[in-house]
Parts: structure tokens; sequence; C-alpha cells
DNA sequence: TCGGCGCTGTTATATTATAACATTTTGGCA
DNA sequence: TGCCAAAATGTTATAATATAACAGCGCCGA
């Protein structure tokens, strides 16, 4: 991993929620980041290897908490409306539902994308 | 549906793919369309009313192909890399499954995304 | 050594989306 | 009909997201 993967993986990994690729750019500027292309051309790096996932929703990035991403199944986020927060899963059976869907209709299936928006369970706890 | 709404729904419903809001406003410009908020504005409301989805995978805009769309389960859309092409479709089984998984994490589940970019069965046969 | 390849830096620009405010149209209702 | 209020529209400007193009650097193997 390079000095600027490092940097931006280590980021979003202490991040607890989303962070945008500008978001990214500010945090970083005092490491030397000075162009949007230094923080998306970490960010290529990192999701072509799994390390970091793309929340099309928000346009957002967050680090992977899977521990093989690659090998297992599908992920599937829960994004909070309220505090933001990106919850990361995986199901299996979820994701070969969605092959077989595909299959039925002669689709390959490549990437997948599942996202869900709501009210995440400590927020429904904390609402009035 | 006022005019704006009439001529960006009727727009997507003649393509067969997903079109962007700046495609859509290129088309538009001899309908007196002179600004990417004329534009969203119609999105926003085809969209809120279930005639219109976005593609967050492309950030692009299709119309409904469903018949009521708003009651129905949540749309799946599988996007060919090679034509472009979207196909919509629904499933109550996988809606179901995705309020579950929520249900067991205290998620409250809104809007959902669910989009699969592969090679459709069109381009799969003509390819070489 | 040097030659290539991947990474980096930098400037510029393309694409997608919204803010702010003025004006016009529409539809209900006295 | 005439008027108001709400909705819709038009217009300019700008914000937010993403990529193109090209130059330079550094490491590593032949």
């Amino acid at each position: 991993m390079t000095r600027n993967e490092a940097l931006v993986y280590q980021l979003l990994s202490a991040s607890d929620r989303p962070l945008s690729a500008y978001n990214i750019l500010d945090a970083l500027r005092d490491d030397g980041f000075k162009a949007p292309l230094q923080v998306y051309r970490a960010l290529t790096k990192l999701i072509a290897r799994g390390a970091v996932h793309r929340i099309e929703s928000v346009n957002g990035f967050v680090a992977c908490r899977q521990h093989d991403c690659g090998d297992n199944a599908v992920s599937i986020f829960m994004l909070c409306e309220r505090c933001e927060r990106a919850e990361e899963f995986t199901d299996a059976g979820l994701d070969a539902t969605l092959d077989s869907l595909g299959h039925q209709r002669g689709f390959a299936a490549g990437h997948k994308v599942i996202e869900i928006t709501g009210i995440c369970a400590a927020c429904l706890d904390g609402s009035p």
C-alpha cells in the first residue's frame, strides 16, 4: 500500500461515517494532499482491492468492515438519515437471490449495490 | 402533470437507457429548456410520485416501467455495462428480506437501492 | 547504468447538483 | 369577475463531484 493509499485508508477507518472525496482531501492537506486526483487515485485502488467501498447514495466512501470482503457475498449498507452513519454487513442468501434473479433473465451479474436509507437503532432510541 | 414534467417524463419513457440530467436538458432545448434547474425540478417531482427512478450507479434517470410502483416492492435494476440499458423489476420477497435484515438490527428501512451491473442477455448473445 | 513502469504532482476542465431571487401562472373563492 | 395565495417557472450564479492531460520522480530488474 502506497503512502497516499495508507493515509486515505487510515482516515476512512477512523471515521464512523462515509466521507466524500473532498472531505478526505481537506483532512489530508496537512499530509501534503493538494488536489482531488490524489484522493481519487488512492480510492480507486483501495476500492479495486476491496478495502474501501463507495456508497452511491451519498457519494461517499467507507473502509470495509468485513474481514475478507473480496471472498464474501455482496455488501449491504444501512445508511442512517439522521446520524449519517453507515453500517455494513453481508448476506450470502441475498447475494445468491440476486444472482438467481439475474440468471433467470440471462443477465451476468457483476458488481451489486444494495443501500438502504432509514433511521438506525441508536437514533430511534434517542428520538422523542 | 405540468408541462416541464410531461416533457421530461415523455423523454425518459421514450429512452431505452438511463439519461443524465444534462442529457435531458440538451434534448429539451428546443422545447425551451435552458437551465439545469428546469430538469432537476421536474425530476424531483416525478421521482416523488414514483414515475421516475434515479439510478445511483450511473447518475441517471429512467421512467418507471412498473404499473403501480408506489404500491409495490422495491425496484431492482440490472444495468448492462455494454449497451447501457437498464432493466427494472420488482421482487416482493427480496423487499421483505431487506426489511427483515433491517428489523433485526433495529433499523427502520426507508428507501432502498438495489442495482446490479453486468452484461445483459442480448449483449451476451451477441458477444464473440 | 539505464530503461521502463508505476506512482506522484499539478493544472485545467468536465460533470452533476443546488442556492437565491425575481417573475409568471394557476386555481380557489369572495 | 377580480383577487389572493400557492405553485410553478425562469435566470444567474455557484457548489460539489469527478476526470483528462501531461510532466516528473523513484524504484527495481536486466
